[in-house]
DNA sequence: GTGGTCTAGACCACC
DNA sequence: GTGGTCTAGACCACA
């Protein structure tokens, strides 16, 4: 049996740093922490956030101006949107499906604690 | 920053066999398979295993006969259901309403793919 | 025949805290020794001393904080009190009862018993 | 801190063949089982019943006849009364009271207790 | 430093 | 065989 769930270090600073774009702490255009920087904040080795901003690079999130540093990208809020969107539906979704109909949960239970959700916010 | 998620392995342990009661591989009644048994079969320490149906027990989902073995209780499928949906409903249904809103999805769309969900099942 | 009627360890070590907190010996509220602390005063496994102060955590006498210690909660004395009166009442007097009407002692001379026990302390 | 509370087993047995002379199970005068009868019985070495019949005796409970067996006096029921009951009041009763004043138990409602256990009975 | 978990291995009572 | 308890010692996250 295999009890280590851990996602890679690097996906999960993604993650972080996605959601960052998503409450619009970084707005499309802006200049991000340097590599080395974020590194610091976050205790982590330069290379995990190499790995991270390349990955973002790759994902049309963000590119680098050489000696300058990494920006966003003109619509990198939209990307990664659509980035997450895309991995909720096609990852998370099936699994939380899955549990609500092994937890017998009806669908219309579910927009009833929605509502409660947003009402409680 | 902390990177490590693992829960116990004891609880990990816990949802996978309150799954195998969910499912009916067990039923209210049966005996299980004894601490060493179980130890062995997903290799981990029998002092593991114990801290998993000690948990069980105190739930009222298994019982114990001294010298014979663990049973699930007459009402276990029913306690186990109840208890999955409560952490369901208070641990993992906020943070997906808060994903749900952070991505911008309409309520209305997850019912156009849980029907999808459904359909493809 | 059975001549070994020693309780588990952490269940008289749980006793005889209770009896401290009755005696108020610890308030409500008070840190109490941690866990390696009281396993070195009593001589025991750090671990037999975290099973008392986790059953004792599960009757909601005592709760604690990560990295600080534990701590007796609020109704601590009040819950210390109802645990030990109903176990006495259930498991004590029965035994009490039997024997009194064994020997042949009549309930008005407890009375009397009672009475100079009172008196001498 | 001593975890062993145990009595010596020759005072344990003590107890229980006391228990029975006080049910009637053995009248006085009766021949009672002899040390090795008994031993094999409750599964204790045959020394050790001796010891218990050797402390009933001093305590003219029993006397032997050489070559015959053991036997209750003619007043063992008495004695045995007796015994038992300086020993609950000498030794049990201070600290069943000790008990009752530290959980704030009203002496009327052990009486209000009693009269319940007698009518369970 | 704190608590929390896990392993390895032991001994016990019960069936 | 079963569960129940205990020890010794380890590693982790948190503060």
């Amino acid at each position: 049996m295999e009890f280590n769930f851990n996602k890679a270090i690097y996906l999960q600073i993604t993650d972080l740093f996605c959601d960052e774009i998503l409450v619009k702490k970084w707005n499309n255009g802006d200049r991000i922490p340097s590599v080395r920087e974020l590194a610091i904040n976050i205790e982590v080795n330069p290379n995990t956030v190499m790995r991270t901003y390349s990955y973002l690079q790759e994902k049309g999130i963000v590119y680098n101006k050489r000696g300058i540093g990494y920006f966003l990208t003109d619509d990198a809020f939209e990307k990664t949107l659509k980035m997450r969107k895309e991995e909720f539906i096609k990852q998370d979704l099936p699994v939380i499906f899955k549990t609500v109909k092994l937890l017998d949960i009806n669908f219309d239970d579910l927009k009833t604690l929605y509502n409660e959700f947003e009402s409680n916010k």
